[in-house]
DNA sequence: CATAGCTTTCATTATTTATTGAAACTTGAG
DNA sequence: CTCAAGTTTCAATAAATAATGAAAGCTATG
């Protein structure tokens, strides 16, 4: 099966992208290849559409993997593998997310609590703790912020996007009421 | 100067984490350097502080004001440039995601939506462009948001931490006040 | 307008990261 | 057990990225 132009422009700037996000251009085509194909592919097929090597999908896959983004579907009496992604956009989105806090922001997390349960020497790590505390919080915030948003109910996350612009307000109308 | 320990390992740790948003060791160490100093640096403290080339610390400044995370002072009778960053914590990780967004979400919007626009020729084409609106609305959900959280003042966010067991909450409230 | 003191540039070099492909491995079927 | 059809591994190589440092570029001051 080979590419449109259009869906080739779209898995080749996934690989641009791709490299953002925690993994390479390569990876970041597999990936965008197999969201927009219907059908489970094959890891020579994946080869073959991206002109690279069988070894290179190996391990594109095995990365794939540890990052739960596709899952290994088989077809009775054929011995090949088929993947495909696990789960829709939004789950893969969360994947990403989890993955990210867990490889970044949790060894972040816990290197500054450290740091900040030693007593500072002198001004400059009294300084420095400081600005470290800030960072420790502002991380606490988002995660938790993250976590919470992806607890959330397909029909919650639809409210809520459609509230938009709207949060500060309802924000202020329960700060009267609670006031009162 | 020299840095203590503890402040050593921060600066190596936001080298590791520095290449996962958007730029290098280098620059993460530059950055992390510069923020748990209390007094705004030159080039040469830098370089020496961290072992590295005068010229590297030049093409890392250029960059880290790219992104807009540091702002250069100067001292009455001295022609060195001092740099410090540019504004608080929540400050700096703002401009980050707006930086990211820019660099990295708005072209893949734009790549979504010239291809949507496209009427699709086969049944594979009409799958893919299925798909990409997922991907193309879960993004402009992601960005309203964030440009939302951004604009709120400090002590709407304050409450909007404190909310606890969550946004979930906030929603029942809006919905409560809209059906009255 | 010359110079000292600083900054930037960029060709070269070093380092890191990704890719290949052949060999080793796995597994189901005969 | 052996083979065939597949997958994985990994040493070698290629490609991409980052760092150096010498030279060129600026600019405030005398």
């Amino acid at each position: 099966m080979t590419l449109s132009d259009k869906n080739f422009a779209f898995v080749m700037h996934c690989g641009e992208m791709g490299s953002r996000w925690g993994f390479n251009r390569t990876i970041g085509q597999m990936c965008g290849l197999l969201i927009i194909t219907k059908e489970p592919m094959t890891a020579n097929e994946i080869a073959d559409a991206l002109s690279i090597s069988r070894g290179n999908v190996s391990m594109g896959i095995k990365e794939l993997q540890s990052w739960r983004l596709i899952k290994v579907h088989h077809i009775p009496g054929d011995r090949k593998e088929y993947y495909a992604p696990a789960g829709t956009i939004w789950d893969m989105a969360n994947r990403v997310f989890e993955e990210r806090k867990k490889r970044e922001i949790d060894p972040t997390l816990s290197l500054l609590r450290d740091n900040l349960l030693e007593p500072a020497n002198n001004d400059d790590e009294k300084f420095a703790q400081q600005q470290m505390h800030e960072i420790h919080d502002l991380l606490e915030t988002v995660t938790k912020w993250s976590s919470e948003l992806q607890r959330l109910s397909p029909e919650q996350l639809q409210s809520l996007m459609k509230l938009g612009s709207g949060i500060g307000k309802v924000l202020d109308f329960k700060d009267k009421i609670l006031k009162k």
